[in-house]
DNA sequence: TTTTAATTTTAGACAAAACTAAATTTATTT
DNA sequence: AAATAAATTTAGTTTTGTCTAAAATTAAAA
């Protein structure tokens, strides 16, 4: 598989997640920055290649070895991410582009001695779950910030949206993985959330509560 | 830079340093795996960026900032290298084929973080010199095991030739960098060594003794 | 110093992955 | 249900990096 031949594998794996009925190639064409017609012509492509089953105008969805080879791409990405954050120290809002093009790096042996040697982690500095060697996932329970309940004690596990700016505001507030938080007040014209978070209170817009998962 | 012109600058840079005038067209096929048409349409194409400079027919060499591109291409393939063998426990006879790719990987900020995880190591595991941020790289006086004198003490220092079958021969003698050896015999009739290493004597043929480093 | 051989370059094609513009199919209105 | 709009595909180009075959240049040999 070539590198363009895997992005788009891994956005139809994303893609799925929201719309398992078939992925559109607009929706595509979206993600991956280019054109509806280049999208067409790679899921022929890909479709020859059995990694994903399509009939024109109807979308498409990953087989089952397209689907294994996405979450071997997302593993990869994952554990590269999770490689430069705890070892290289970068933060994570600067490790996306990075890991893009290392989820792209043919060895098996190198993916799986990576991972041996960060400890086998199961999740990615934002939180996203790593498939293991076999592409098992372990699901994890997940709520939005936006649905806790009032005066309930929830630890912050994940973002939604990995966009730097938003991951810059996060940290601008000192809300990371594991921080400890409870709603006190959610306003109820614009649902804005009124949080308690180390005993300090901070106000934050429905548009972050969206962006955040909690358990 | 695309992979396949880094490629090419990097292949330049390696013949080079045995032919200093001026590197061919066929040389550099040969070593890219390509045909000598391809290369002059590759050349054409890197003299117009003024990564090398090119007459036809007359040889090909890098311009100042074709070799400083190649130096930091050489930087990131031995960086890599020593990541695989110092934190992942691969052995130096697998580490060519990944560092391979890992090389063309775009991130400053990666290298140098890398290169400061490592410790800021000077040679790779084959005992290659890192050029170092700037592209500069420590010169050491190296001598090959064939050109040694008899009785005298000498520690190995870097491979000739890093092809994995070699490197594998050198395993299973126990031949490693830093070995301390003395060579007790030449033979005149094929120059075949006689070595003292450990307090054990071994016999190497030429073709080893002039593929090996010593100091 | 011609002739021959080797090397190198040019010309023309091809595959991959993108694009534009036009045609086709599906979805949505009226 | 016909008309319009939106989405999708096809047809025909472009660019990158390769190739083959032929032409041009340089090097080596007679």
């Amino acid at each position: 598989m070539t590198t363009s031949e895997e992005n788009y594998i891994k956005v139809i794996y994303h893609l799925s997640i929201t719309s398992p009925e078939g992925v559109t190639t607009n929706a595509i064409a979206k993600a991956i920055q280019t054109k509806p017609s280049s999208v067409s012509d790679m899921l022929k492509k890909l479709s020859e290649k059995k990694a994903v089953s399509y009939k024109k105008y109807q979308g498409v969805t990953l087989t089952e070895s397209g689907f294994q080879l996405a979450k071997m791409i997302v593993r990869k990405h994952r554990l590269w991410e999770v490689f430069l954050v705890e070892k290289l120290s970068f933060s994570w809002d600067e490790v996306h582009d990075i890991a893009e093009q290392l989820e792209h790096i043919k060895s098996e042996t190198l993916v799986n001695r990576l991972d041996k040697y960060l400890g086998f982690p199961t999740v990615d500095p934002h939180g996203d779950p790593i498939p293991n060697e076999q592409g098992v996932i372990k699901k994890r329970i997940k709520l939005l910030l936006s649905e806790a309940q009032l005066n309930q004690s929830y630890q912050c596990i994940g973002v939604k949206n990995s966009a730097s700016d938003f991951l810059q505001y996060l940290d601008k507030h000192h809300i990371k993985l594991g921080t400890t938080l409870m709603v006190k007040e959610r306003e109820l014209y614009d649902n804005t959330l009124l949080l308690e978070m180390d005993s300090k209170l901070i106000t934050v817009s429905n548009k972050i509560a969206t962006n955040l998962y909690v358990q």
